[in-house]
DNA sequence: GAGCCGTGGCC
DNA sequence: TGGCCAAGGCT
């Protein structure tokens, strides 16, 4: 576990330079724009957040502004950004936000993580980002960039908070805004130079301390993460096409238009009845409607 | 803790 | 082409 005690510096004088120009960036974003890119981003790439993120922050610049609406309207204006279960989860927490915390997000770690859709990592993102907060921030970019560099592995190992969290910890800069650098810069360097396929090691502001690297980069034999299931045919696919129907729709739709959308009857149902269990979908006199 | 949950771009 | 991956969280 021992590594060069300039490789903080190394990461936040590297980030200085080479940081991207993102929304959640700019000097005075408030601290519910950060929540929102946060589950946007949840799985999504910045890409693709970036434009959503601004209608978004427009049409609701509060958390008590979107509380206001029925979070119908804010899984339509999720729109492709996938997995809607975050548009209602994040509907809650600004529905929490407001009761609980007077539409003030919340600066305590614990009151974040006891929002609706508010995890360890969007917690202590949030916690460090927007306020400035001394927190260790893992995303899967840092955990790659720690396997790596640390501990000379191609892959990090699955996820392990107690374990991933420590590891930051131990890397963090004491002062509060190294450690906002150093918690950016290391999500960063994994974004886009230590990338999960091909690492760009020639650019890397650490590749000569990288145990990785010094080790002649050895294939990963650890654990890995689970593989992803296929999307095509998968009740995933069905639900997908359900939720598309549905926020293009203004009026209710009818069993047999969601009929059209899938012939196998029972995957058909079995993702319907999901969506109605997750809150997705509502049941209305004629037909399914967004909540 | 494994499985599940959307969508699209990239090599 | 198609498998892999993307600032996770919940059950």
């Amino acid at each position: 576990m021992s590594h060069s005690p300039d490789l903080s510096t190394r990461i936040i004088n590297w980030f200085a330079e080479n940081r991207r120009d993102l929304p959640w960036r700019e000097p005075g974003f408030p601290a519910w724009g950060t929540l929102v890119s946060e589950f946007m981003l949840q799985q999504t790439p910045v890409a693709r957040v970036i434009p959503r993120l601004a209608e978004w922050l427009e049409r609701w610049p509060t958390p008590a502004a979107l509380a206001s609406v029925p979070s119908g309207e804010a899984v339509r204006a999720w729109a492709n950004l996938g997995y809607p279960r975050r548009a209602l989860w994040l509907h809650a927490a600004a529905v929490q936000i407001t009761e609980r915390h007077g539409g003030v997000v919340p600066h305590d770690v614990d009151d974040l993580l006891a929002l609706t859709g508010v995890g360890d990592y969007t917690a202590r993102a949030v916690a460090a980002f927007a306020y400035g907060h001394r927190h260790p921030v893992v995303d899967t970019n840092t955990r790659r960039v720690i396997a790596r560099a640390v501990n000379g592995n191609a892959e990090p190992a699955p996820p392990s908070n107690a374990r991933d969290l420590a590891a930051m910890e131990s890397l963090l800069p004491t002062g509060s805004d190294d450690a906002h650098t150093f918690n950016a810069g290391m999500m960063e360097l994994g974004a886009i130079v230590c990338t999960a396929r091909s690492p760009r090691c020639d650019a890397c502001p650490i590749a000569d301390l990288c145990a990785w690297r010094l080790s002649g980069y050895p294939e990963y034999l650890g654990k890995r993460k689970a593989v992803q299931k296929k999307y095509e045919g998968s009740d995933r696919h069905v639900r997908g096409l359900i939720m598309a129907e549905l926020r293009a729709a203004h009026v209710p739709v009818t069993t047999v238009e969601i009929e059209t959308l899938w012939s196998d009857a029972t995957q058909r149902d079995r993702a319907l009845a999901g969506l109605v269990s997750d809150g997705l979908a509502v049941y209305e006199e004629t037909g399914y409607v967004l909540p």
